[in-house]
DNA sequence: AATTTTACTGCACAAACGTTCAGTTCTTTA
DNA sequence: TAAAGAACTGAACGTTTGTGCAGTAAAATT
């Protein structure tokens, strides 16, 4: 009976937060082992079991926003009361680009995705109230081979344009090929390099940004490298990708094996786009999203307390 | 400034709580020292900045309250539901025994009083709707010398029937005199064995009931005895005092040199009470309680939620 | 029914944590 | 202004906590 079970974490929780016992007394007076007690309290933490509430001060939120506005050079910033648990940031960010995204929209507008989870988030929560026929979503990244976590490049632009009423602009080609040669190859393809012409006329763009832990590297997880291959970009001094791109801890571009492989929107033609929207919540984050800015690749930053908090630490 | 360092603390707690960074990753964001976070961190909890909030399913609080009084032998039980900090549930336990002491407060009747922090709040919260002129107030232990807390059981006679409106009969006696000769002595005082004999007509009592930690014993914290004396009963078996009379882990009494110096209310005598209300809260008083319950010393238990769950899993 | 797969357990280790202590700074008081 | 006291700091230590792992039991599959 799992009403049972869900009974017994409140239990070893209130012991744990309320009670403020060790695990180990809980252990004992519960009858579990010590380990099952951690991984109880972790269990209740996910399941909001148990959540922390921390009292606000909101001045020093709207404070914030003004202060990475301008230590990171930026148009515009929103920060999101971070919550317990990575996920429910993500969502509010998600949710809260996507609002960002449908104030700035107007008739005719170009509009590029990239790709990532808190893209996803975005695409799926956005409501738009009224229809865009004529804006056009465009592909920003190549495609990846497996749809094991649905926050494909492709997938998105469809879906993000079937939400808006508007069409869309699909890149038809893989996000890494095996070599230069291929790419230069594909990019000559006419109708490749007609979406390419379209990507230097965007009006605005939706990112996110991966953290500086090679494990979440989109190239890995999509099977396109090894965690070897990872983990020496990382030890290069490469800290994340923006749209593919993997950029150094200044915000730099410099050549690697990866970036000749990768079918992408330049970093070049990025950093022209009018409005770009970078997503991007918790701690993890934070040293990236300075590379980013430091970088010129957006100007508008959706973000969580936390990760506010960690960057103007740092800055 | 003092409201900046609750910003600080404010952040250092959301970077813990809800980003989990560690503890050293803050350190090094915020530019703090390690242990200096962990302080600040106790600070957060202790001010309420961060709250631990545990989903309840209240037909658990029911269902516990009856299990409890299967298993301790009660006439009654109150949980109250447990908050982050003991000071809470202390203070919503202190005021419910004090309703509970109300609802059963009939004209005529002797009330006796033991003393203690729980009692203190007690007190304090007390707030009757009408006065109970023929209703007595009896002191059920000795008084402290040092009035450094205001738990003494003069003391708090006194404020209970002032707020009752009642009369009260006080122990014009210590705690602990320096021999059984003494007592012996003292309790053949007229105005002392006056009062002895009412206690042996007591209609209902309200006790506290501490801690196994020497470090809390009542009689070490008013100076009676040395820490080196409280941990030797201990060792000895004796968990804790109901009413002064220390008693073993199986509710037996059993001889030793405190309780020969005592000047307070005999244990059987307490054990005739018709209703003795014990309040005590927090997982460090579950043993205790189990104890106190098991020799006879009180039959109505006012506890929390932490100190309800221990028990349980504990018999 | 036999085999594979999955899910769960507690051990043992490593990381994270709270706390004592000695040294320091900052207050108070004379 | 000097001396005594209180409050605070980080280094070092011992405790508490999270997690990789090998072993085991239950579930799914053949």
């Amino acid at each position: 009976m799992t009403t049972n079970l869900r009974n017994e974490l409140i239990k070893v929780a209130k012991l744990y937060y309320h009670g403020n016992c060790s695990q180990d007394e809980i252990a004992r007076i519960m009858g579990y082992s010590r380990p099952r007690v951690s991984r109880m309290l972790t269990m209740a933490r996910e399941m909001k079991i148990v959540e922390f509430q921390i009292s606000d001060s909101l001045i020093e939120l709207e404070n914030m926003e003004k202060q990475l506005k301008e230590r990171l050079g930026l148009k515009d910033v929103c920060i999101l009361p971070s919550e317990s648990g990575r996920l429910g940031s993500m969502n509010a960010a998600g949710i809260r680009a996507g609002e960002y995204l449908i104030d700035i929209l107007k008739p005719g507008m170009r509009i590029g995705i990239s790709w990532g989870a808190t893209m996803d988030v975005m695409v799926s929560q956005l409501s738009p109230e009224r229809k865009y026929e004529n804006v056009k979503v465009v592909q920003m990244i190549g495609g990846t081979p497996t749809s094991s976590f649905n926050v494909d490049s492709r997938g998105l632009t469809v879906r993000l344009a079937n939400k808006l009423g508007a069409s869309c602009s699909i890149l038809q080609a893989p996000q890494y090929v095996s070599s230069k040669k291929v790419r230069d190859m594909l990019l000559n393809e006419p109708e490749i390099k007609a979406h390419f012409k379209l990507l230097k006329k965007l009006d605005a763009a939706l990112i996110g940004i991966s953290s500086t832990n090679p494990e979440h590297s989109a190239a890995y997880r999509a099977g396109y490298i090894t965690i070897e291959e990872a983990n020496t970009l990382a030890k290069n001094g490469f800290v994340t990708d923006v749209n593919g791109n993997r950029i150094f801890k200044d915000g730099s571009i410099r050549h690697n094996a990866m970036n000749d492989r990768l079918m992408a929107m330049a970093p070049e033609d990025i950093r022209q786009i009018p409005i770009t929207i970078a997503a991007a919540v918790g701690e993890e984050k934070a040293e990236t999203i300075i590379s980013a800015a430091k970088g010129g690749f957006f100007n508008v930053l959706v973000t969580d307390e936390v990760a506010a908090i960690s960057i103007l630490g740092r800055t």
